[in-house]
RNA sequence: GGUCGAUUGGCGCAGCGGGAGCGCAACUGCCUUACAAGCAGUGGGUCGGGGGUUCAAAUCCCUCAUCGACCACCA
């Protein structure tokens, strides 16, 4: 290989980006046509569009190395795949983003108007939408590049307004005046799920609000509140119906203070009488409860605010103020008429806009709602009867729980950036109806019309991704992608959108195309900072993918995040993670210059199974596969990279390889055949290693003459564990293993005696005839590997005068240390061991000797166990019959 | 308040019914020409506490504790 693997400067992007471009000119980004074994089984992702104000953060980067695993596996299985990509227009953070880039030129997006302000915002789109997409390509991801698609492209644009229009024409969305969380520094409506609660040292205030007419000598009631301003209003007190202290009051009235109003005392059941004084302020405008109680009662609705939460015309000296204003105002009054009873600390959450922070006011205005009643049970049974899994399956019941509280989604946004609802009025004539064509004139007066000023919710689009993104808004369900393609296979997401997104998805999929949109969900575990904690700029523990990918390289990355992947919610990251598996890819370099460094003479052709390691290594690789395969199903892929790891680096380059030396100056014939098997181990090591670390195995594969079913190795065939399961082989793996544990023993004899490995040892070996026969077969692996002076093996072999014993299970290990021997450190390690070993043989023969053990344990566990004892016992005696010759 | 997780060697995590594992860190010795981003070797845990089921529990059940996520409520 050119390279010098072991330079600490390795320049990861000089080697990644012409791989990149391999694979985008060979057209395998695209659609593949796939295998015609495998034709029938399309493989297909959508990627979770990233917001187009983003970059690339931790999240998407394993949430993109998940995707690419899953699709380059598909791809090699000869699958035919499409990984779809796109981003999201994001409406209110993407108009935040403008808004603040603006305003630092001096510029208010109400001064240039609606039609500027949103070319502003597809100038934005132009601008950033491409760096994240850069960043996903550099990741090595194997997305359809060459068809991007956008959240408001043309025609997604048409698909979100057929959706709606039909929706509206179904009685599934409707307007109605209502409560919603609003946010005043957006001036907008957010979601109920997109509102975050914000934990907040506030105070209780205890109002007394005094009763029209005493009632038994009681002047006043007092109402406890955190949002004293509120109060200008309240149009009613509440007091539980089973609260006899307040019993005698309902239906009385109170005259509230500073506005002067009569306003009645009345009994609902959401008033808790534990909290407060039981006595509960009524502001239907201005708190959701407070609205369903307002409801209930018939009481009237004031708005006391506008929509930037300033207290409007009409109620005097407050008129004008903020709600924080209003707030040291109101307290002021009330303390001044001597109304203030008392002030309490009192912590509460608030809640605040997610995108700017800012505390939410629950505002009532008019809004545009789904109706999800008639949606959510088609999501529902879809995941109940299993057409859709979760991994891990216990995100199901959460999906399930979600849907079950669902209430009406409020989809309409104050915005100017994001899909214009779709709604036409005429003024003249009353006349309104959902189009999906622009409508110029009423069609019932002829007179003009406008459209509905709002926006809709982001969610709104995304939830129609799946299939809006292949050909659905032009020819429907009848388009040829999803004819062919549709349910897709996999969605990978984090668990904060399973709501939001995930099941929104579902529900409009079934509507629109009365299928489910993709078979798994993977929920991946939320990448935390190294503390545990979510990584943010304000705590400062948050890592830069990018940074990463220069550090460690898009492999070391990749396989690094992937190592962390377990069925846990949360991964705390660890760089240590990524700093083993830069290391393994040098490893695997460096194995693969090896191979290429000793490939005088080879020859292609099939691997030859010539000696037990050789059988060893390829039942290996048999046992490698199925396991692999199995974990990528269970998309396990913590799993997986544990697997690859481990039988990369310690059976083939710490056992196979160093086998192989030997050979490789050996007989020509073994020299072949080692090559040939060295080349084979590579190959399948190199083709499961692609999925995750695609660009150190293309690289290697384009370097080295592999026998190629495909000129890169992104083409390249999927091993197929049934073709290597005839490499099973348990008497070679038998017999290797012994000759590991017979290496590794003598070894750390050496070790021990602070012997070098440059100086040769006699050994002697006492086996079973069986054990002595294997060994004896292989014994030159073991002179190569332990560098012995002598060796030998026999079941009847005498311990050597000054020798050192070493067990290992089956054998005994004699190392002839001639004068070197400490018999006081010797005797110690044997008690150690003694002492090990007769603890370890007391439990098995505990077990062994308990009647219920062997009248109801399974015939081979019995079996097993005293196979196990009886090594133990005899090990011990060993052991003891080595002490006792010390002395 | 409800639901779901987590608790295993110094650190980060696997294992999830039959003798406690991995990576990193630590310690010892090696520049053995694939690899010092490496090689060889060593030490280190009664699997959060308590109870139960079972012949057998890190693994299943109950309970407590601590940490965390989500949902609901917070006048």
């Amino acid at each position: 290989m050119a390279e010098q693997g072991s330079s600490i400067d390795y320049d990861f992007q000089a080697h990644e980006r012409p791989l990149f471009e391999a694979w985008k000119e060979a057209g395998y980004f695209q659609r593949t046509p796939g295998t015609p074994e495998q034709k029938d089984h399309p493989y297909t992702i959508v990627i979770p569009p990233p917001n187009i104000t983003g970059v690339l953060h931790m999240g998407h980067a394993l949430n993109d190395t998940i995707q690419d695993a899953c699709i380059r596996r598909a791809r090699m299985q000869g699958r035919p795949t499409r990984w779809v990509l796109g981003t999201d227009h994001a409406g209110i953070a993407t108009q935040t983003k403008v808004d603040k880039k603006l305003a630092d030129q001096g510029i208010s997006r109400l001064d240039i108007g609606r039609e500027a302000f949103v070319e502003a915002c597809y100038e934005w789109y132009r601008e950033y939408g491409a760096t994240i997409v850069n960043q996903i390509s550099g990741m090595g991801c194997s997305c359809d590049y060459a068809n991007e698609h956008f959240t408001l492209e043309p025609a997604y644009v048409r698909a979100v307004r057929q959706l709606f229009t039909d929706w509206y024409h179904n009685d599934l969305v409707y307007r109605g005046k209502r409560i919603v969380n609003w946010c005043p520094h957006c001036t907008t409506a957010i979601a109920d799920d997109e509102a975050e609660y914000v934990d907040e040292a506030g105070h209780l205030w205890h109002l007394r609000y005094p009763l029209t007419e005493p009632v038994d000598g009681l002047e006043y009631l007092v109402v406890a509140t955190t949002r004293p301003e509120t109060m200008l209003g309240d149009t009613g007190v509440a007091v539980n119906p089973k609260d006899e202290r307040f019993a005698h009051l309902v239906g009385k009235t109170v005259r509230l203070p500073l506005v002067d109003r009569e306003i009645p005392i009345f009994a609902d059941w959401h008033v808790d009488t534990e909290f407060g004084t039981g006595c509960v302020k009524v502001t239907p405008s201005h708190d959701p409860n407070d609205w369903a109680m307002g409801e209930a009662a018939g009481l009237p609705r004031i708005n006391i605010f506008d929509e930037t939460a300033h207290v409007v015309e009409g109620f005097g000296r407050f008129s004008g103020m903020d709600r924080d204003e209003a707030r040291e105002a109101v307290v002021v009054a009330f303390d001044e008429l001597g109304l203030l009873e008392k002030v309490e600390e009192h912590a509460h959450s608030v809640m605040t806009c997610y995108r700017c922070h800012t505390k939410l006011e629950p505002w009532e205005s008019e809004q545009w709602f789904v109706r999800v009643d008639g949606l959510k049970a088609d999501a529902a049974r879809v995941v109940e009867d299993g057409s859709i899994q979760f991994h891990p399956a216990r995100w199901k019941q959460v999906y399930l729980d979600w849907l079950g509280n669902l209430k009406d989604w409020c989809i309409s946004r104050q915005l100017w950036w994001g899909h214009r609802i779709p709604m036409y009025y005429c003024d003249s004539c009353g006349w309104e109806d959902a189009s999906v064509e622009d409508v110029e004139v009423c069609p019932a007066c002829g007179g003009s019309v406008r459209q509905d000023n709002d926006v809709l919710d982001t969610w709104f689009s995304s939830q129609m991704w799946p299939y809006a993104t292949m050909g659905w808004a032009e020819e429907g369900n009848d388009a040829p992608e999803i004819r062919a393609c549709y349910p897709t296979q996999v969605l990978s997401t984090a668990r904060d959108i399973m709501g939001l997104w995930v099941a929104r998805m579902v529900m409009s999929s079934m509507y629109c195309t009365g299928q489910i949109p993709f078979e798994h969900v993977i929920i991946h575990p939320t990448v935390m900072g190294a503390d545990g904690k979510p990584m943010s700029k304000s705590r400062g523990n948050g890592v830069d993918p990018l940074v990463l990918m220069e550090n460690y390289g898009a492999d070391g990355m990749r396989f690094g995040l992937l190592l962390q992947v377990t069925g846990a919610q949360d991964l705390r990251f660890d760089e240590n993670k990524l700093v083993s598996s830069r290391n393994f890819a040098n490893k695997i370099r460096n194995a693969a210059r090896f191979v290429s460094m000793n490939l005088e003479g080879y020859t292609p052709g099939e691997p030859m199974a010539a000696t037990p390691a050789d059988r060893w290594i390829f039942s290996r690789v048999a046992g490698l596969v199925k396991a692999v395969d199995e974990a990528f199903d269970a998309f396990e892929f913590g799993e997986v990279t544990r697997l690859l790891y481990g039988f990369f680096w310690n059976e083939f380059c710490d056992w196979y390889i160093e086998f192989s030396k030997a050979r490789l100056s050996g007989s020509p014939e073994d020299r072949l055949a080692c090559q040939r098997n060295l080349m084979f181990v590579l190959d399948q090591s190199l083709r499961l290693l692609h999925p995750i670390m695609p660009f150190v195995t293309e690289e290697i594969y384009q370097e080295l003459p592999f026998e190629r079913d495909s000129q890169l190795l992104i083409g390249a065939a999927w091993p197929k564990a049934e073709a290597l399961a005839k490499y099973a082989d348990a008497q070679a793996e038998r017999a290797i293993q012994m000759v590991c544990d017979v290496v590794s023993a003598i070894r750390s004899t050496r070790s021990r005696y602070g012997i070098s490995p440059k100086e040769p040892l006699a050994v002697v070996v006492k086996a079973g005839a069986d054990d002595a026969e294997l060994l004896q077969a292989q014994r030159a692996l073991i002179e190569g590997m332990a560098n012995t002076a002598s060796l030998s093996i026999a079941p009847d072999a005498d311990k050597p005068a000054q020798a050192s014993v070493a067990l290992v299970p089956g054998l005994e290990v004699y190392v002839q240390l001639t004068g070197l021997v400490d018999f006081d450190a010797e005797r110690a390690r044997l008690r150690k061991e003694q002492a090990k070993l007769a603890k370890d043989a007391e439990k098995f023969r505990k077990k062994l000797s308990n009647p219920g053990f062997l009248a109801k344990a399974a015939q081979e566990i019995v079996e097993k166990d005293t196979a196990k004892l009886a090594e133990l016992e005899e090990a011990l005696a060993k052991v003891e019959a080595q002490l006792a010759e010390l002395g």
